[in-house]
DNA sequence: TGAAAGATTCGCT
DNA sequence: GCGAATCTTTCAG
């Protein structure tokens, strides 16, 4: 079988923004789901779009949630329905884009990791200040930054005319490799982490993301 | 009012 | 591979 380009190219003829209600709102299904999905930046210059690589689930009852000490100014969104934008500074330097999920006032959500990039590289380059485009989108505040990212965007949903929408142009994740998260130290153990194993933007030490699940 | 932790990144060795 | 940089939010006293 011979290799092909990991920038997917024939994909299905007719892309389609997905509406909040095309997403599942189980935390652990909507992880899965958004792999291999595409995320579009728009109102810039320039449309921006990468392919999710990767995410990591923060469900109900997650003692790593943030939500799980309560709603506060910071984490108000993740207690917002699902598909909502939660956007949040870690560090004090890097930006974290999530994805809401279940029912309102249930504090969950989808920790956008890493993206393929799709279009705008150019801006992305600019943005970033980096010439090596496996690391324009690599890592959850890289892909941030690159996307143009901030706190405006924190609780609005994502669909048709919001500055985030989510694309399903029919491109196939051909295997979902699972591990767990990285970074975290509550419930360090549990295996939440969704990748496309193989792929040259997906984050982490090597050593996890050779496991197909 | 103060202190500690945090879903990271980058540069240097 | 390791450690510093960096600053906001949250919780305790």
């Amino acid at each position: 079988m011979s290799r092909r380009s990991l920038i997917s190219r024939d994909v299905a003829s007719s892309p389609r923004v997905l509406t909040r209600a095309d997403l599942p709102s189980e935390t652990v299904a909507l992880a899965r789901f958004l792999v291999g999905k595409v995320i579009v930046r728009t109102g810039l210059e320039e449309r921006l779009s990468g392919r999710i690589v990767e995410t990591e689930a923060y469900p109900l009852g997650d003692d790593a949630c943030h939500a799980r000490s309560g709603r506060t100014a910071r984490n108000a969104s993740l207690f917002l329905p699902h598909g909502h934008i939660y956007v949040y500074r870690a560090y004090g330097i890097s930006m974290m884009l999530n994805v809401s999920s279940e029912p309102e006032h249930a504090g969950a959500g989808v920790l956008i990791r890493a993206l393929e990039p799709i279009d705008g590289l150019e801006a992305m380059h600019r943005r970033r200040g980096i010439d090596d485009v496996y690391r324009l989108t690599r890592g959850p505040g890289c892909l941030a930054q690159a996307m143009q990212i901030d706190l405006t965007l924190d609780g609005l949903a994502y669909g048709p005319g919001s500055p985030l929408s989510i694309l399903d142009d029919g491109y196939d994740t051909p295997r979902l490799g699972q591990s767990t998260r990285i970074g975290i130290t509550r419930n360090a153990d549990a295996a939440l982490r969704y990748f496309i194993p193989g792929n040259r933007w997906v984050s982490g030490p090597a050593r996890l993301n050779r496991s197909g699940g």
